[in-house]
RNA sequence: CGGGGCUUAGCUCAGCUUGGUAGAGUGUCCGGUUUGGGACCGGAAGGCCAGAGGUUCGAAUCCUCUAGCCCCGACCA
């Protein structure tokens, strides 16, 4: 092992925080130094931010290959074709970077690889007897991300660990799927990022179930639904249990002047009643696999949001927006008076579940002005479908045990998907089995996104000036620092056992510049390795040298003749608090 | 894709309202003094004021367009 020295090292590390940046990683990782930005969402990973990653990728690549998964490398250039024959070139849309090759064919740099793995499988798979298998690979992925943001959180040119398994049957992807989830837990707590594992939903992947692994920040992007009871979900997924409405004797319906009063919370003052006693209806637009432009109303109860994702995924399309005041007009509805009812009937109505048996409710008339009193489902209107359509949010109730839900933001580390035989029907893919049949094999896959582990534990163990990296993805082991002028006589001996311990496999950044030892300890406070080696004259003088442990502040001084001992034993120390410590939730 | 903001020295910013060809701090380089928390003194280099067009005798400054970057929302494995 080389000692490694700063003076003769790319660590650009600065004093102030970066204009562009909001995300206390972001600007921790420009202020020490780790990456550098070359266009929106694209970085260059700098020495002490590509030695971090690579630590990533090999705890990642152990608990990958100690699973026996089989590592490849599938290229980043694919066909268009492929992505056509799936159906995802729409699913996936502006975020897929295409480019023309000089025949003019379509190719495009790989956002994921479900397409490519699947015709690999087809290509050099084909009996039972070689099932399970399960591929991996670490590769860089590229999405055109509409708002790249949050420095490493969400960026167009990324590194991913994507895994893809194959089983004879449902039976045995559950198999499969379980030793995944297992070995992530294991990544994440040797990367040293604690994690919550939550019911998600699989967006444009597609399949039956999916589960996401988050670390919990403000910084985050995701909006993650936890209960105490243990229940967690991602807000796109999740479901609560609703308070029904009393029923009531249905009385008849009365239409009233409500002039300028259009949303639910004006009426709700108007009419001195609360918003579970009004019927909202959303109007939007969804694109169909055709493309073709479908008018949907979504009604719920008045104290509930609709969940556009929920919506989305019942309607099958991948495209729903609100509909523009344009298409309003031409479809003759009367913004703000509007109720699922006598409207034109190319719109198709879906009702969320709380509006059954709530009795007696405030909806609009379809007519400028005028509300609608005493309106039931059912014997009033109907809707073409109803389902679980709201929006889960702080305070809601836990679909288990009923008591109030929480909503935290969070990172995206990893997502692991069941996906049946989506992909090996669409490229008909079959194997054989003992006897004569043969099966259609059933796919998962599983990602984890390397960069943004890298930025949640910059951001989790982190302060404005200073950042912690665990042992087990530190980009040394030991930061040592002389702290005034070299005392010559003890150099040689210093130098002998920094050798020795380096040739035992540990990692040493020296600070052997010309600096003052402010600048130094600033410096060191940014680079973040846990351990630091303080080499002074007024100990030395004593024959003793000081470690710092920068995880607790915790400063200890030693006998200079220990030193390799002592060293060797702190960095066990901090590497066992990381060690297969799995997360049980 | 909608809304907002920004773009002047390597970095963080001032100057723009009221037009007269550019400033600070920090960093860098040189010399010296320092050395347990970004220290001090002296000297130096460093800018097509994002780009294009316009108004003007004259534009960093006013107007128009374009691009890039950031934030909020929409979207999103």
């Amino acid at each position: 092992m080389t000692i490694n020295f700063m003076s003769k090292m790319l660590i650009p590390t600065r004093k102030e925080s970066p204009s562009d940046s909001d995300t206390i990683s972001h600007s921790l990782l420009i202020k020490g130094g780790y990456i550098s930005q070359l266009l929106s969402g694209v970085y260059t990973y700098l020495p002490i931010g590509l030695r971090i990653k690579n630590k990533i990728i090999n705890i990642i690549r152990e608990e990958m290959n100690n699973m026996g998964c089989n590592e490849i490398l599938m290229p980043a250039l694919q066909p268009l074709e492929y992505w056509e024959k799936s159906k995802r070139s729409k699913a996936f849309g502006d975020i897929i970077f295409s480019i023309l090759d000089r025949k003019k064919r379509k190719l495009i740099l790989g956002p994921t690889h479900e397409e490519v793995v699947t015709k690999l499988f087809a290509d050099t798979v084909n009996s039972y007897k070689q099932m399970p298998i399960i591929f991996y690979q670490i590769q860089t992925k590229f999405r055109d991300e509409a708002r790249p943001r949050g420095g490493l959180i969400r960026v167009r040119e990324f590194t991913m660990k994507d895994a893809y398994s194959f089983d004879i049957d449902d039976q045995a992807l559950e198999i499969s799927y379980e030793k995944m989830s297992t070995a992530y837990q294991k990544i994440f707590s040797r990367c040293g990022v604690p994690v919550v594992k939550i019911e998600a939903d699989s967006g444009a992947i597609g399949g039956k179930g999916s589960q996401e692994f988050i670390y919990l920040t403000t910084s985050g992007e995701d909006n993650v639904i936890l209960c105490d009871c243990g229940y967690a979900a991602n807000e796109e997924k999740a479901t609560m249990s609703i308070e029904k409405n009393k029923e009531e004797v249905q009385l008849d319906k009365e239409k009233i002047n409500t002039k300028n009063i259009t949303d639910i919370d004006q009426l709700s003052i108007f009419f001195k009643l609360p918003k579970n006693k009004f019927l909202k209806s959303v109007f939007y637009i969804a694109h169909d696999k055709e493309d073709k432009l479908i008018p949907i109303v979504a009604s719920i109860r008045g104290d509930l949001e609709i969940n556009e994702t929920k919506l989305s995924n019942f309607l099958k399309v991948s495209n729903l927006r609100k509909m523009n005041e344009k298409e309003i007009k031409n479809y003759n509805i009367i913004a703000g008076y509007a109720g699922p009812y006598q409207l034109n009937k190319d719109i198709i109505s879906i009702a969320d579940e709380s509006l059954v048996n709530a009795d007696n409710l405030i909806g609009g008339s379809n007519e400028l002005n005028y509300h609608l009193k005493n309106v039931n489902f059912i014997r009033d209107w109907e809707a073409n479908f109803t389902t679980d359509l709201a929006l889960v949010t702080s305070g809601s109730s836990c679909i288990n045990c009923n008591k109030k839900l929480n909503s935290k933001k969070g990172i995206e580390l990893g997502h692991i998907f069941k996906l049946g035989k989506l992909y090996s029907e669409i490229f008909n893919i079959k194997i054989t089995n003992p006897d004569p049949s043969k099966s259609i094999p059933v796919m998962g896959c599983y990602g984890i996104g390397i960069d943004r582990i890298l930025a949640s534990v910059a951001e989790n163990g982190s302060s404005n000036n200073s950042l912690t990296w665990p042992i087990t993805i530190s980009p040394f082991h030991v930061h040592v620092i002389n702290i005034g002028k070299k005392e010559e006589s003890k150099t040689m001996e210093i130098e002998n056992s920094l050798k020795k311990i380096s040739d035992l496999g540990i990692e040493i950044l020296i600070d052997d510049r010309d600096e003052t030892v402010g600048k130094k300890f600033a410096d060191a406070d940014l680079i973040g390795i846990p351990l630091r080696i303080l080499f002074s004259k007024r100990n030395l003088d004593k024959n003793k040298f000081e470690i710092v442990d920068t995880t607790n502040q915790e400063s200890s001084f030693f006998d200079i003749k220990d030193f390799e001992k002592i060293v060797i034993r702190l960095i066990n120390n901090l590497k066992n608090k990381y060690e297969v410590e799995v997360i049980k939730n």
